[in-house]
DNA sequence: TGAAGTTTAA
């Protein structure tokens, strides 16, 4: 059996290997700025990690050693000095897997030490895939000398959690309460999370009442957590309605006012928020910095300056001022109505009362400006925060190539990259998503290919949107082939293409008259909707422990 | 990610 499960993935390697020859052929419009290896081998010997990658790099599919050449035992050692073992475990669970199980199969012959930080690594890569990711957590708990510690459970039941296996979830966590010890109201507010995150509200509210039974108190801790999650997956109705009937059980406190309110708030309720905050007070507790920037923040969004302006001098006389959220919110929704002048004043009013701007509040600012086309001033705020001791984080570059990909400078976007790497700053998904746009726009299959391995390198695992971009940004450019793989590996991890999607792909196919790669595509979505009801009982046979 | 703020849309 494991012969011939050799066989398919040797054979979509070659099927891979063509198509990504196909690429590299026709991307014409390659900027010269951009510099390629010379040869295969240019990638080899490189400490930068911009270079391209090889072809190999894309092909590495499958979880065969067979047809290992000098090229890909390169590949092997790591640049960034991580475990070596890393590498090989990715590579294997890069295969496209139907179930766990099969993971667990093709990983059953390594032996590899493993320690949590791989464990973590791994989980982090595969985020986004919890096929090979759950496979990979069964098998990593079955070698001898090592057990999952409690952080690795939480991040495992996240993932399943994240990518709606409830069932599996589930699984995992009567696991964990079997087991002992290592269920925690982390744990459980992951699960409450992802429940709510999936419209499954009184999933989540049913999960906080039986609580006690994994052994996490019902205080009001894990009440608040409860609410703020409600709140924040959109449902204020449920998280009022638990609010109201856990009073008398769970005393509140004044975290639980400022989360109903930040609540109503969001929702654009005003009337409700300051109801909210009445009874705050009736409770004994005093409205914060966080009740009043809640509500300014609401009048930010209702663009209602007047009402920001009267409420800033309530904070004063109540002996409760503005902090840096409080500014930075007002100076973001000015620049947002394109007040830029109004907005640029905040930063006045705020020296004024003795604030100091930290990175977000820069970030903002950067925001701000680079929306109005004001790049350089945007650099310049970029190294004004660096002189004064305010160290930019991911969202600073973030915004900066984001600013720069929205004005065609695509050569600073790709530099800013580099800089990040300079500075250690670990790239997110969202460094990515404008150049991963940019490419799509402009064509560049090369670059795209690069950022994607560069991503996979970075512990990124693509979601949803991602794959949405991608899909729509290659179908809107003719790059038909693409797209369609992209499609195909999105449906492989267990992602539903949204219908249109799925309607852009198709219209794009019929333009071209590609009848069989529309039969193909429409057999996909068959698939996808069919993969969402498999691969449940695996828990259940599988006992870890 | 999580008691408030910063990257997000044709």
């Amino acid at each position: 059996m494991a012969c011939l499960q050799l066989g398919a993935i040797n054979q979509r390697r070659l099927i891979r290997y063509e198509l990504f020859n196909r690429f590299c052929t026709y991307s014409p419009e390659l900027p010269d700025w951009f510099k390629f290896p010379q040869g295969e081998q240019s990638c080899v010997n490189s400490n930068d990690d911009f270079v391209l990658p090889t072809k190999l790099e894309f092909l590495e599919d499958g979880a065969s050693n067979r047809t290992h050449d000098c090229r890909t035992d390169v590949r092997v050692v790591s640049h960034d000095g991580k475990d070596v073992n890393l590498d090989d475990i990715s590579r294997i669970l890069k295969s496209k897997f139907t179930s766990p199980e099969a993971v667990f199969v093709a990983l059953d012959h390594c032996s590899v030490k493993i320690s949590e930080g791989l464990v973590n690594t791994v989980l982090r890569r595969f985020s986004n895939d919890w096929v090979p990711a759950f496979g990979f957590f069964i098998w990593a708990d079955t070698q001898v000398g090592y057990k999952h510690s409690s952080d690795s459970y939480d991040v495992m039941v996240d993932i399943l959690g994240k990518s709606k296996q409830f069932d599996v979830m589930w699984g995992l966590i009567d696991e964990m309460v079997r087991l002992g010890g290592l269920v925690s109201l982390t744990t459980m507010t992951k699960v409450m999370r992802r429940l709510a995150g999936a419209c499954r509200w009184n999933e989540a509210i049913k999960t906080f009442h039986d609580i006690e039974q994994f052994g996490v108190k019902k205080d009001t801790l894990a009440m608040n957590n409860l609410l703020d999650t409600l709140c924040k997956e959109r449902s204020i109705k449920h998280a009022i309605h638990v609010f109201l009937e856990l009073r008398n059980e769970i005393p509140p406190n004044a975290s639980s006012f400022n989360v109903i309110i930040h609540g109503w708030c969001k929702a654009r309720k005003l009337e409700e928020a300051w109801q909210t905050m009445k009874e705050m007070r009736k409770f004994g507790f005093n409205p914060c910095v966080i009740t009043y920037t809640s509500l300014i923040e609401a009048y930010c969004m209702e663009k209602d300056f007047r009402m920001v302006d009267a409420i800033l001098d309530e904070m004063h006389t109540h002996g409760c001022p503005p902090n840096i959220v409080t500014y930075t919110i007002i100076m973001h929704a000015l620049g947002k109505a394109k007040e830029t002048h109004e907005a640029l004043k905040v930063f006045d009013k705020m020296k004024k009362d003795g604030c100091t701007p930290d990175t977000s509040f820069y970030n903002s600012l950067i925001y701000i400006v680079g929306r109005a086309g004001r790049l350089c001033d945007a650099n310049d705020i970029y190294e004004e925060m660096c002189k004064n001791g305010i160290s930019p984080n991911v969202n600073t570059y973030n915004t900066l190539i984001s600013a720069a990909c929205d004005h065609s400078q695509e050569e600073s976007a790709l530099k800013l990259l580099l800089k990040m790497e300079e500075s250690s700053c670990k790239p997110n998904i969202k460094t990515y998503v404008p150049l991963l746009k940019l490419c799509c726009k402009r064509k560049w299959t090369k670059i795209l290919l690069y950022l994607l391995a560069h991503m996979f390198k970075k512990d990124i695992s693509l979601d949803l949107s991602t794959y949405t971009l991608l899909v729509h940004g290659l179908c809107q450019n003719g790059k038909l082939d693409q797209a369609s793989l992209f499609l195909e590996e999105m449906v492989s991890k267990g992602f539903i293409p949204k219908e249109h999607t799925y309607n852009i792909m198709i219209r794009a196919l019929e333009r071209g008259n590609m009848e069989r790669a529309k039969a193909k595509v429409q057999q996909l979505m068959v698939q996808a909707q069919s993969m969402k009801q498999s691969s449940h009982h695996f828990v259940a046979k599988h006992q870890i422990g």
